[in-house]
DNA sequence: GATTCGTGGAG
DNA sequence: TCTCCAAGAAT
């Protein structure tokens, strides 16, 4: 029998306040099967809720359900990802669905410990699937819960660090009640999200603020402990617009790892030995992308070339209009710069 | 333990 | 413009 957790009134207080103040009315919160809380809960990895929604939305009316999400082929997985970013989300997304399919008749685990095993789903992703799919108590300890425990239990450190992730694993575990799993899960990230926030927290309308450690000590504005920051190095890259006859443009599938993984993106000018020939033309002005650990900036080179010139006789290399361009799977400065070019 | 994965919101 | 960092996981 596992030991007793305080009747404390944290979580009560949380759940009340989560009543009248929580969301309530999120797209993975209607219609919740346990495919649409996984989709969002993948989604919603280092990414912000107002930022998944359209891409929910637009997912989930591709692939209502496992099972089309399994059948597909994984170019319109990843054409339906496009702009979201961390595409290795999609393609584990994809791999896990197939492995449901032909593993578990179709279905995705229930249990914590089968869903951690699957591709994408770390423990924290695991028991928030558990809680939000099958309102059964597991702890998470994702951003916002990390920060909402930080500061009302005065964790020091920065949670990267391994010791104070057991710590804040400990207080998750010791919070997390065993009722109404569901919605406390909600409720501490929406407090983490809305109240509880990195800068300029709003204590006022905190339900557990009268014994946040954080608080009390005044070290609000220094818990969690933050990222020991680096400088982020800038890198180059020359993206070539090559135009055909026809107006087409030549898309070169990315290697499977790495950067924009299997995306369809432009060629860079390293992948030839020489610049093809042809008619050079305007082309748009550079931009500088940022990732989180280096800069890119890059400059486009747009040439009219013949297609023969160009060698497209390689599975990873297509030509295609504008408009079809826009429907793969593209990294978001480079579809920004296609339809830039479609409405030339 | 440290890196590598995107993109965008917000101060 | 610059910085931080978001419902993290894989390697």
């Amino acid at each position: 029998m596992p030991p007793p957790r305080p009747t404390n009134s944290f979580a009560d207080r949380l759940l009340d306040w989560w009543e009248r103040n929580g969301r309530h009315d999120l797209p993975w919160q209607e219609n919740r099967t346990p495919y649409r809380v996984w989709i969002a809960e993948i989604m919603l990895q280092q990414t912000q809720v107002g930022t998944v929604i359209p891409y929910f939305e637009r997912f989930t009316t591709a692939f209502p359900d496992l099972e089309s999400l399994g059948r597909a082929p994984i170019d319109d997985v990843l054409a339906n990802w496009s702009g979201l970013g961390y595409y290795a989300r999609a393609r584990n997304l994809h791999a896990a669905a197939v492995l449901c399919l032909e593993e578990n008749a179709g279905e995705l685990p229930d249990e914590a410990d089968a869903l951690e095993a699957l591709p994408g789903i770390g423990l924290s992703t695991a028991n928030a699937i558990v809680a939000q799919a099958h309102d059964r108590r597991a702890p998470i300890l994702d951003g916002n819960v990390k920060r909402v425990l930080a500061r009302h239990a005065g964790i020091e450190g920065w949670p990267g660090r391994a010791a104070v992730l057991r710590k804040l694993w400990a207080e998750a575990e010791l919070r997390t009640p065993d009722e109404r799993a569901r919605d406390y899960t909600q409720a501490i990230m929406d407090l983490g999200a809305t109240v509880c926030t990195p800068r300029n927290p709003d204590c006022g309308d905190c339900p557990v603020a009268q014994d946040c450690m954080a608080r009390r000590t005044d070290r609000i504005d220094e818990l969690p402990g933050s990222k020991p920051r680096r400088v982020r190095p800038r890198r180059d890259a020359t993206l070539l617009i090559l135009e055909n006859e026809l107006g087409q443009i030549l898309l070169q599938r990315r290697p499977p790892a790495g950067i924009w993984g299997g995306l369809w993106s432009l060629p860079e000018r390293d992948e030839f030995e020489c610049l093809p020939r042809g008619e050079a033309v305007a082309s748009p002005a550079p931009v500088r992308h940022q990732f989180t650990h280096f800069t890119l900036d890059i400059r486009f080179e747009r040439i009219r070339v013949e297609s023969g010139s160009v060698v497209t006789d390689r599975q990873d290399r297509r030509w295609l209009s504008a408009q079809k361009a826009l429907q793969s799977g593209l990294p978001q400065p480079v579809r920004r710069v296609v339809e830039r070019l479609r409405s030339d």
